[in-house]
DNA sequence: TTCGATGCAAATAGTTTGCATTCTA
DNA sequence: TAGAATGCAAACTATTTGCATCGAA
């Protein structure tokens, strides 16, 4: 899925490329007998520009830039809402608070437990574990909202001390 | 859970099979300088004794049948000890307290993101993964410390919304 | 008798909730 | 104008920490 490097703003926002999938959403939204609101186009603005996951936190300072009256708790209901509606999922990255990203960005983590660092693996590389999950037990495993952890090349080579 | 009658008390509770085990490890951690304290020698017979994974706070009720003092914070720094010796392992199943059990156990997670159901796989069953991780991105998995999240037989049924 | 371990209270991190107010539809 | 969404404060859950005391070696 590569971003459209088309008419406006080919680099980092991007956004009147992104503004079009909002609307998009915040139309889905108000088909549900929800409201767009400001907090909720400009939180939707920073999860469908480019980065890496991020935290409740972290998107709330990115909302606060340009709406800085928003509320922490108005990006936990909100992120809550879109998870509902199935625009974001969110995932559990080692021990920290939850990451957060568009749910069309569909992949596994492999987090360092040494130094959190994580790696993107697509669905597909999962796809041997999911089979066998579901002939052995049963069992339809979801790669995208959990984080395997391990050990990265980096830190494999530390001792097993520590 | 039945306390023991007397003297050998055979199935269920075992204490005298796994008073072994437990002074053994209170007698490795007499050798790097700690001590073998009532706290540390009740919660590992908990810890040995047959169980589903429990949680820092359902230990802490368990020890506190016997040991009513003991503090919640001395469980929490008691099942760190442990794990810094390798004796417990901790894991994040799904959105709730992590759980904690013996590091003989050796067995991955499949949790059911809807009902919370925790299946255990062997760690076989997670080897293709870890290998293929090794070779793409010379990560090394460890299948006993995260829970793959997905839906159980009985929550795969359900609609998909809610 | 010493220093590691503990109990307790308070702090912390992450997230959720109750309620009066605001603002979209 | 109704009721969805918000801001704020407070509650809540899971866990950690500071400190005076206690107890194993």
């Amino acid at each position: 899925m590569g971003l459209p490097t088309d008419g406006a703003t080919p680099g980092v926002d991007g956004d009147s490329v992104n503004a079009e999938q909002v609307e998009e959403v915040l139309d889905r939204l108000r088909e549900g007998g929800g409201r767009a609101t400001t907090s909720r186009r400009v939180l939707l603005t920073a999860l469908f520009e480019e980065g890496p996951h991020r935290t409740a936190e972290e998107l709330a300072v990115e909302v606060q830039l340009v709406a800085p009256d928003v509320h922490l708790s108005t990006i936990y209901r909100n992120l809550d809402e879109l998870e509902r509606l199935g625009v974001v999922v969110h995932a559990h990255l080692g021990h920290g608070p939850a990451t957060y990203h568009l749910a069309s960005e569909t992949h596994g983590h492999l987090v360092c437990e040494f130094c959190d660092a994580a790696v993107e693996a697509p669905e597909e590389f999962f796809a041997e574990l999911m089979d066998a999950a579901s002939k052995k037990y049963n069992f339809a495993i979801d790669p995208r909202h959990f984080a395997v952890l391990g050990r990265c090349a980096a830190c494999a080579q530390l001792p097993a001390t520590n």
